[in-house]
Order: C-alpha cells, then structure tokens, then sequence
RNA sequence: GCCCGGGUGGUGAAAUUGGUAGACACAAGAGACUUAAAAUCUCUCGCUCGUAAGGGUGUGCCGGUUCGACUCCGGCUCCGGGCACCA
C-alpha cells in the first residue's frame, strides 16, 4: 500500500473497473426490490457546473446507500438536449444547433464519468435524436385525436425589427435583446394541452404524495389554484348582451363600483371602434412583454369606456373601464371593482377618482381596503350576513334572476405547446388545404428535424426550407405543407423517466418494462423545477396511463429538491454567465475530494453560496484516513472484533462506532443530512486517531472500525473506500459487502448524563445511573452547590422538571 | 405584485419531537517538528465584564406563549427561487 494518498490512481482504476464490469448496469430480472433513483438530466451547455455535481453525487450517494441495502438499483443519465441557448450558439459561433449539442453532450459526458456516478450508461438518451422524438411525436397525434391537443390563438413577445418571437428571457426591459426594440404582443395560432382535463386528479392527488416536501406541493396546490366562487352578469346597458365576470367573493357584490376588462376583451375591442384615446391605450397595453411579473409590476392604468352596465340585484348603473391589470387569461377576462374589499381595486378607484363603498365589516375602526372577511352593511337585505351565508344569498338572488351562479375556478390554463423555434421536435401536423389539419400517421413518423442548417439569427431555419415543409397530404394526397412549429422543450422533459426504463424500444414509446421499473421511486433536482416540469411530468404521466402505456397514476414517489448553487448571491446558470467549472478540482484533488466537499458544505435542500475555501479541509480528511488505513495495515492483516473483554476506552469507541452506525444510516435514508453524516463520521475518526493501539484487541477494535468508515462513507466517497477496503480486507471487494448493521450490545448503557438548569439556565451537570428514580434525581439535583446556591431565602423551588435521560430544571422564585 | 423558501460566530454549518446554542469543518492566531518552507501535530477561537473563579449577553428586528424558544404564534425586514416561451 502505498503511503501517499494517490487519487488519480484509484480513481481511474476504480471507474474503468465499473466500466469494465458493467457494474452499475441495471436489469429487470433480480428477486431484490427494485430501487429507481433518478437525477434530472441535465442540459447540455457545454460544462458541467457545481449545481450538477451537488445534484448527480446526491442522486449516486442514495443510489450506491440502496444497492448496499440490498436493491436492485437503476440509476439513468441523459441529455435534455432541445432548446434556446443551442440556437444562440450556433448564431454566434457560426456553427449548426445539432452540432454544438452534441460536442457538449461528448465533453459534459466525460465530465460526469469523472465524478465516479453509479450510472448505467447503457440507458443514455438525447431528446434531440429521432429515436427519442419520435415517440413523443407518436403521443401528440395520439392526443390530438382524442381532442386533448386542439388550436388557439394565443399571445407572444413580438420583436418588430427583428421580425421574430421572443421567449420571456429574452425581453430585457421591455425591449428585444438582440434588436433592442420595444417588443410588442401578438396573437398567433398556437397548440395547446388540456392540462385543465386533469387539474382536478393533478389536484387531489398531490394528497398521496408522501415523500414529497411540503413546499413544493403547496407551491403546485397553488398554481392549480382551485378557487370556490361565483359568475356573476352584468346587463349590459343600450345593448343586447351582458358582461360576465368571476368572483371568489360574492359577499362584496353591493360594493361593486364599477367593471374592469382586460385590453383584449372583446368588449374593450368594441369600445374602441368610435374612441380612438381608448384605441391609443389598448394599444399601449399591447407593448411590452406577455410575462406575467411584468404585467403584475406595471403601474396600474386604466380608461372609461363609453359603455355601462347595470348591477344584478340593484340596478345600479356602473361604468366599464380597460384596465392593465386584468388578466385575459384568467377567469373571464373581466372582473367586478369592489374598491373598499381589494387592494389593486382600491389603488386603481384611489387614482381615478371612482366611487368606494365598503359594505363589509370586523369592527368600526376597519380601515379601508378592508379584505378580510367580515359581516355585511349597506348591503340591503343581506345585511348582518357572514362571508358564507352572503356568499349563497347572494349567488341564489343571482341564480332567480339567471344571472349569476356558484361555480368553482382554476387559475391553472391550458398549455401552450408550439414553439416557432427550430431546435426542438417538429409538430407532426400536415396542413392540406381539402383535409385541414391533419396528423402525421404513426408509420411515417418520426419527423426528423434536418440538422444540417444555418442560422441567420431571424427566424427558424425549417420555416424557410421547402424542402422540409412541402410534402403530401397524408389523407388525400394532395400538396400540402408541414407544420414549422416544434414542441416546448418541457415536453421532452416530461416523459423521460419513462423512457429510460425502455431505453431501446423500437416498437413503443415505452413497453413492460417501464411497469418494473416506474415510479421512480426517488427524484433529485433542483427547487426551481418546483411547479412547471414537475407538473408537466405529473400531466404526462397520466396521459401516458390513459393511453395505456404505463399503470402507475404518479411519476416520483420521493422528491428531493435540492437547493440551489449560488454565485454572487444567484442561480448559478449559463445565462447568467456566473457557473463555476468543477474540472479544476477534480484535476488537483479528485472526484471523491469534490464529491465530499459537496455534500459537507450543507444539507442538500438548502441554496449554497458558492465558495472553495474547504475544499482543502475535505482532501485532508481524505488523507488522514488514508493514513489511518495505512499504519493499521503496516503491522498486519487483523480480522474485526467479535469477542473479548474490553477496557473502558475499547467500550467507549465501540459504542461510538456503533451509535455512527445507525446515525448515518438514518442520515442517508430517512433525513438526506448528508453533511452530519459526514461529520460524525469525522468524530469517529478523531476518536480513533487519540486511541494508542499495539494490543491485539484494541487492532481488533480499530480494524472494525476502519471497516466500518468505510463502508458508511462509500456511498459518498465511493472510489478511496473500495480502495482501503481492498487493503483492509484482501481477497474481498467492498461491491459485494452489505450495508452495516448496528451491534446492538455495543450500545448498552447504564450512566447517562443529566443537565441541570436553574429556571432555565445551565448551571451544571450530573452523571448518573440510568436506574435512578424521578424522586431521587430531583433530590440529586437540589443536592448540587450549584442549585443550593439559588436557592437561599427568600427564594423557593416551586417545581422541578424531568426530562428523563436529558434535563432537570429546577424552578424557583 | 402574487406564490414558496431562507436569515445562527470572521466563514460553511450543527442542535432530528419545545430541553446543554455553535458539534464537525474552513479561516485566523500561538506553539511543536524542520537549516528553511511545505506537510503534519498540539492549543486558542460568539460578544462582553473579570487576573481568575465566575457572571452577563447572544440565533435578522419587534412583541407573545412556556418552567424552558434557533425551534411554536402575531407583526415587520432583508435575501433567494418561481410566475406559464430560460431550462
């Protein structure tokens, strides 16, 4: 054994070991319980940065902790290779989208088999190639004929110099990035999903997700946004017809002062036929950005319309005016201004002078806006009603003079599907001018996306090819022209951990084997994929089981999301232009040093600052026990401690090293507290470097105990553990030893340590037999020079508490 | 603006169910070894009063519940993530 700690050694040897051995290969024939852990594959942006190391050693270490446990273990990787920042690349390196993803995906490749992960790369898949698309196109036209694709128009960031569509990230400021132009909304046809189909099931099943965190079902609770409310009309005045809104508060109905529609509203679009200020202004809100956040920080801004309406139950007449913070896509695009009940109402009232009534109250010292629920006043019949019974009174005085009923809303929408990008998967449609919009037949799928383009910076390169867009009508015949759209990369994304369960499948999009493998039984990925590829996955997942392809109703079973990397105080990302490349510490420390490091510096749920310094504390620890191993074997092969009488400095590590057993086992499995399992791993170690060791049991002890580092820290550090394992134990590989078990003898105590507090205060403690009563503990306790001297007069202990085998306080006053 | 998180020493953090705040590390300082440096080892290390023993104080801010609060509750503040075309 060598003295030095030589990790570029091991290292290498180790990985072309599992290569070699296809170690980490996964099948589906195995009588052990299968364990699917799956880590969100990554985007191929050219280097691998610390975010995707923090995020495939999480994934290897639950992944390598289970296949000691016992289970038959897949571990996947891949590439979700479709996307924006190829385009831009290739715009700006004069180079073709296909060709830059594919140099990336070879080098970040490299980089991932670096780190050591337990991958079966077997099962390696790239969302760019026609193998993989092919299938997902198979699944739109499969959907489209059961009418859960359809087409609308919807609204897009429009850069009028460049002539082209703007995804939200790249309107900086209202303006394109690239033009510089102040971006405009336009409405174009588009393909969307019928998420809402399965907003309820999305909904109620988040309920069975157990091993999901809290935060992120909440936050898609949210999003889905199932609101209780009521539809309510307003006739419209001089004119047939009536303007329809939606409230989650129908309590504050008599307080209503007015109607506010969104600029795309129809009625808005009418008002503006004889009013050209109000045209002006529609066409003022029809600049800027579609992103929601931008909508919601504009300055609110409005405009009266000529037009009125009348109130459902008084008659009352109230104005309509365009407003920009009326969303058109929620709800019925209109809402009803009950100034003295809701904030933006009251802010926009404030500003244009419109009438306040508040007609709810708490008390006589509300101060307006009011939104809390309340009894009704100045309400008329309903007054002295609560928020529940107003809220059916109101909705039955409503539903007799059919204008209004109860009805529930969801916030979440249909979702818009088509891209006019090139670099992602062709929409399979063929518009033919006799049979309209039809779907490309499964036997003439896949539609492959030619790679082999230019791009010009304007526009997609397919729009302008005719020979990938004139083609034949599948149905008559006849000329027809093929979609140029491609798909939203989220819906690669949302099918994948199907795939690589039937990764070679030439005849499904997945076959049986994806019932063995799915769900997945633990995801890793960041908390920014919290709401939409989660949901998007969870959406899919269930289209898949309704077209029969898969049988399990939920995706993940487990969900970690890890925290993000930081750097200067954001997300770590390519577009930010702040990633870190993990290749220089891998070079000079090793993937075990950089795979420690990671899982030290903090628990995997929280964001991370970026920062090296530890780096070199992480390789020193690696050293000591390399160290450790080295001086213990220099004297000899030992087998473990079985028996034998030990002093009490033997006892005390024993019980350490069994307690660290059990503590990092529950650290890997149940907690994900990766870095306290470290630690204490740590404290084992220093306990172990201060013990004197010749005698023939104490090497016994210490051999069981570098045994046992090794096979707890494998799963992080899996590289220099087969390697000291191999020095520790010759003739054997640490692959086929099995995840240690506490000795349960080991661990029995008889003392036990009491703190003792004076009204709360550590004032000392006391070492104790574990038999001791409570009645003798307290008597212990009052015993203490530490406590008598609290308790001189006029001072009296009032009560003392006992927290068996941890705290006595001692109250007095 | 709305939804979801987070804030503990000089730094990363620990405290798992309301029970010893700062484990384990990093950095820094002092010392040992060395011709010297590196490496390694030993010690100190929240703030504050004190020679010490010991005391006070301290987990973003203000208030509350409790024998006891980093932990629970109310209000604020700052930072991060998401907001449907970045992935």
């Amino acid at each position: 054994m060598q003295q030095q700690y030589p990790f570029q050694e091991i290292e290498r040897a180790a990985q072309n070991e599992w290569a070699n051995k296809q170690t980490f290969a996964a099948s589906e024939s195995s009588d052990k319980p299968k364990y699917y852990c799956l880590s969100m594959f990554p985007y191929p942006s050219g280097r691998l940065h610390m975010g995707h190391v923090r995020n495939y050693t999480i994934g290897d270490v639950l992944s390598r902790f289970h296949k000691m446990k016992g289970y038959n273990v897949m571990q996947p990787m891949g590439w979700d290779a479709f996307g924006l920042p190829a385009e831009n690349a290739a715009i700006k390196h004069n180079t073709a989208p296909a060709k830059w993803t594919y140099e990336n995906i070879e080098h970040m490749k490299t980089q991932l088999k670096q780190l050591g992960l337990g991958v079966d790369w077997n099962r390696e898949i790239a969302t760019c190639t026609p193998e993989y698309y092919r299938w997902e196109q198979w699944l739109f036209t499969e959907l489209y004929k059961k009418g859960l694709i359809y087409k609308k128009t919807a609204t897009v960031n429009w850069d009028p110099v460049d002539g082209t569509v703007l995804a939200n990230e790249q309107v900086i400021d209202g303006r394109g990035w690239r033009s510089g132009a102040l971006v405009e909304k336009r409405d174009i046809p588009q393909y969307f999903m019928k998420i809402t189909a399965y907003a309820e099931e999305l909904l109620s099943d988040l309920d069975q997700l157990d091993g999901w965190p809290e935060q992120v079902k909440t936050m898609q609770r949210n999003w889905i946004g199932k609101s209780y409310g009521c539809e309510v009309a307003f006739p419209l005045l001089g004119q047939d017809g009536q303007l329809k809104v939606y409230t989650t508060r129908p309590d504050t109905l008599m307080g209503a002062s007015y109607v506010a529609v969104a600029a795309e509203h129809a009625l808005a679009t009418q008002a503006a036929l004889t009013n050209p200020d109000l045209a002006a202004f529609i066409a003022e809100c029809k600049r800027g950005s579609v992103a929601e956040a931008d909508l919601a920080t504009a300055e609110k801004k409005g405009m009266a319309t000529s037009l009125f309406v009348s109130h459902p139950l008084n008659g009352e007449r109230l104005p309509v005016w365009v407003a920009n913070y009326v969303l058109a896509s929620y709800g019925e695009g209109a809402v009803m201004a009950v100034p003295a009940h809701d904030e933006r109402d009251f802010e926009f009232a404030t500003k244009y002078q419109l009438p306040i009534k508040a007609v709810i109250k708490q008390s006589d010292a509300d101060s307006l806006p009011m939104t809390e629920h309340g009894l009704l006043f100045n309400s008329g019949e309903f007054d002295g009603l609560n928020f529940a019974q107003a809220s059916d009174a109101i909705a039955t005085a409503l539903s007799a003079k059919n204008l209004g009923q109860k009805r529930s809303q969801f916030r979440l929408r249909d979702w818009g599907v088509s891209r006019q990008r090139y670099w992602g998967c062709p929409i399979p449609i063929v518009h033919c001018a006799s049979c309209g919009e039809v779907p490309v037949p499964a036997e003439q799928l896949p539609v492959v996306l030619p790679e082999d383009v230019v791009m010009d910076g304007v526009g997609s390169p397919i729009k302008k090819d005719p020979s990938f867009y004139e083609t034949s009508c599948p149905q008559c015949g006849a000329k027809a022209q093929r979609e140029t759209d491609t798909l939203d990369t989220f819906f690669e994304s949302s099918w994948y951990f199907a795939r690589y369960a039937s990764f070679d499948s030439h005849s499904a999009m997945v076959d049986q084997r994806a019932n063995y493998w799915l769900p997945v039984d633990q995801y890793v990925g960041g908390i920014e994929h919290a709401i939409l590829h989660l949901l998007y996955a969870r959406f899919f997942n269930k289209l898949m089981r309704d077209v029969g392809l898969i049988s399990n109703d939920e995706p993940f079973t487990n969900l970690l999301t890890q925290g993000m990397v930081l750097k200067d105080g954001s997300k770590m990302s390519k577009s930010k232009g702040n990633t870190v490349d993990p290749q220089a510490l891998i070079d000079a420390y090793g993937a075990d040093t950089a795979r420690l490091f990671m899982m030290f510096a903090a628990p995997p749920e929280q964001s991370l600052e970026w920062a090296d310094s530890g780096v070199e504390g992480a390789h020193r620890f690696l050293r000591r026990l390399w160290k450790a191993v080295f001086d213990h074997v220099a004297l000899g092969t030992t087998a473990a401690y079985s028996s034998g009488e030990l002093n009490v400095e033997l006892k005390t590590l024993r019980l350490q090293l069994h307690q660290t057993i059990d503590k990092v086992a529950d650290d890997y499995g149940r907690r994900h507290s990766f870095n306290t399992a470290i630690s204490s791993v740590m404290e084992l170690m220093n306990a172990l470097a201060k013990m004197e060791c010749t005698q023939t049991l104490s090497r016994q002890v210490r051999q069981e105990v570098l045994q046992n580092v090794a096979l707890l820290l494998s799963p992080i550090v899996p590289h220099v553990c087969q390697a000291l394992w191999a020095e520790l134990c010759p003739g054997s590989h640490i692959l086929d030893a099995s995840w240690p078990l506490a000795d349960p003898t080991a661990m029995e105590q008889d003392i036990v340590e009491y703190v003792i507090q004076v009204n709360g205060k550590l004032r000392g403690s006391l070492t104790v037999a574990k038999t001791e009563t409570k009645m003798q503990l307290e008597q212990l306790a009052l015993a203490q020079p530490f406590v008598q001297k609290f308790m001189e007069a006029p001072l009296q202990v009032r009560k003392i508490i006992v927290v068996p085998n941890k705290l006595i306080n001692v109250v007095v006053s």
